[in-house]
DNA sequence: GATGAATGAGACTTCATTCAT
DNA sequence: CATGAATGAAGTCTCATTCAT
């Protein structure tokens, strides 16, 4: 087995790309989007304000007529990463409602691991620079993560209920898939020679078989 | 399913252990587990010279009597933990080299799973730090990093070709898996209720779940 | 005798009243008067045109559609305060030219100490504002002032001629009475205790003792 | 009576003297000089720590080395001039202690008076600038200007038990008392033609005039 | 009149690092 | 081995002001 070359760097992706629909028109989109590259890449420490004022072309000080400070502006990126996940797994959820709680485990994950592959960037700024916020700016983010957890969390005692999972320990289980999920960011691109479905797929059977489902 | 908490910190552990016999005695010495204790917390970037010399007591020049430079601590710390990982999945390895890949496999699981069980903050810092290094820095730990790799690798191989693991894809069988473990090093602590070795333990059937051992 | 607590402000009084019939109609006015409070309180550098506009409720950009700098806030401040303070020593000084040195320096200090009990916020920016000013802003305020030094001189002048007072040092003397009413604005105040009248008529005694009137 | 020109300053001498033995040697003390006449030319908000830097001939960051912030370095000035008052005066009240009020009241006022024209920049800064500290800074100023006001209070409130005052109201006696020694630091100088005795003895006998002695 | 966006300058402060002692 | 003093660069953020809309 070939390995591919491994790189010492935060994330493999390069294009800082927002969900549709979120990035807000103009400058203040596109301070966003080179927030969001910058904090990837350095972290929210490492990134400086001018740096992102540079990618962006304003002067450091236009940035604060957009947002009233470099922390708001992770905030905002933390936010809409955590709301696309809510969306996405709740839509996940919602859709598979009707049946068994093996579809709807595969769903779960499929849609974890397609939003880590449709946006890395993001993925890793919202899951590695939550830390860096204060509690005021944290705390949306922070209850949208929770209901994420809960949902993953409730399909997985659903399958045991019903007898479709077979597990030793739930807790350990619901969080090691959801930890699947989330180091797809920091490898997956163009290089790996396989699709995001491709990934998708092959994750959600990963998940499946660490339930024993099927057994 | 009560899930703990979730805090939005790096890590969960406090103390800034080192593996034994290999932190040099005196200041050195502390100067490397401030550094340890100050990067996990707050990466590279966000952690400080004198923060770190607060932490030991010292003058933040004297810190220069022992390092070249803050960039040095950290390398010195990651070099140690991918030592570590190193001498722990190698020896996993020879010590299950005459038993089949199996054994092989949950030995080399349970080894990864246990080096961030015991070093949570090395763990940590080793993962998410290496990227601020400059290349010659890093050069050292990338070579070992790609030797664990390699390990985890062959040893999956070996059981494809001898029938005893089942894999659609290889490669991301092998890098679902090493993921597993580096997550655990975010979450580990007292306050989980479960011990190092039953964490191990389950991880280690996780991995062998997902080459689909025993099918 | 008991001491009232003293604050270190600038000014015991809040209310930033201007003179009546000099405030400017509509936002010109408010901004005046935004500007006089802070001026008081934080001092010409220490007051930011948007804290002025903030005040006010408009956007910082709208203040320079009524002023064309903050300089120039400041410099009609300054002189309203000084007109202000020219007109009523006139006044005083001219209601008691027909009247003895005595009545007239009396008068002259009740005007004076007047002026600091009703715009105690004026008198401050006034006093000690005048020094952030450019020279070309600064004087027409500086020809006031020194005419108001001038008439007290003169009544000083005048009563020592006619024997009415008895100065050893004249300059000091009206340098002293002069700093007298000065010093009111910054403490006079509802907690006092005291009126404006029963401070401006136990100052004027002051004064007259201090020229040794009726000697 | 010629009245010398009146400048717009905030005070007229410029040499930045401290008390003797007070100045900490050094950069240390050169910091404290370079604060003082700037502070008292500008004000707190008007003086930048590149100012300050700049007259002392060092690096700006170099100024951190020895105060923790600008905010310090006044109120080391404050706490200077605060000390100072408090020495003179109360060696002034010990030294007349077993004399009359009015001896007492006469060396007080002496005392205030040559403290101003010994120390204008000090004591401008002492003065006005006090609202510029936070509470915590500000504190042990406050402390001693009450001792300093306390101390004039009561020897009014003997004089007057005596009967070697008549006073109406002490309140404002005092108060105007004491304002007539802060006024001078503003334009006492060279240019005045008058030295410091005969500015402190004329001020006595004023003080002594407005509370009646000698009626 | 009023505004949002923009800017160059500069605010205070911290950074990693050096060096004489 | 340790330190205090020093520094140039850079940190985040605010300043007064301008201008097109």
């Amino acid at each position: 087995m070939e390995l591919p070359a491994w790189e010492p760097r935060r994330v493999v992706a390069m294009a800082a790309v927002l969900p549709e629909g979120v990035t807000p028109p103009g400058t203040r989109g596109k301070i966003l989007e080179a927030g969001l590259e910058l904090f990837a890449e350095s972290g929210f420490a490492g990134a400086s304000i001018r740096q992102i004022a540079g990618m962006v072309g304003i002067n450091s000080a236009t940035l604060y007529a957009h947002y009233p400070s470099k922390g708001h502006v992770l905030a905002e990126l933390v936010r809409i990463g955590h709301e696309e996940m809510r969306t996405r797994l709740t839509e996940a959820a919602a859709g598979t409602a009707d049946e068994g709680a093996v579809r709807q485990l595969a769903a779960l994950v499929r849609a974890h691991v397609l939003l880590h592959t449709d946006y890395p960037l993001l993925a890793v700024v919202t899951n590695s620079e939550l830390h860096a916020l204060s509690p005021e700016l944290a705390a949306p983010s922070r209850q949208l993560r929770d209901e994420c957890r809960r949902l993953l969390a409730d399909v997985l005692e659903r399958g045991i209920k019903s007898g479709e999972f077979e597990v030793d320990d739930p807790l350990l289980a619901v969080t090691a898939i959801g930890g699947l999920g989330v180091q797809v960011a920091q490898w997956f691109g163009p290089a790996l020679g396989r699709t995001r479905e491709q990934v998708a797929d092959q994750y959600a059977r990963f998940a499946l078989r660490i339930v024993n489902a099927g057994h």
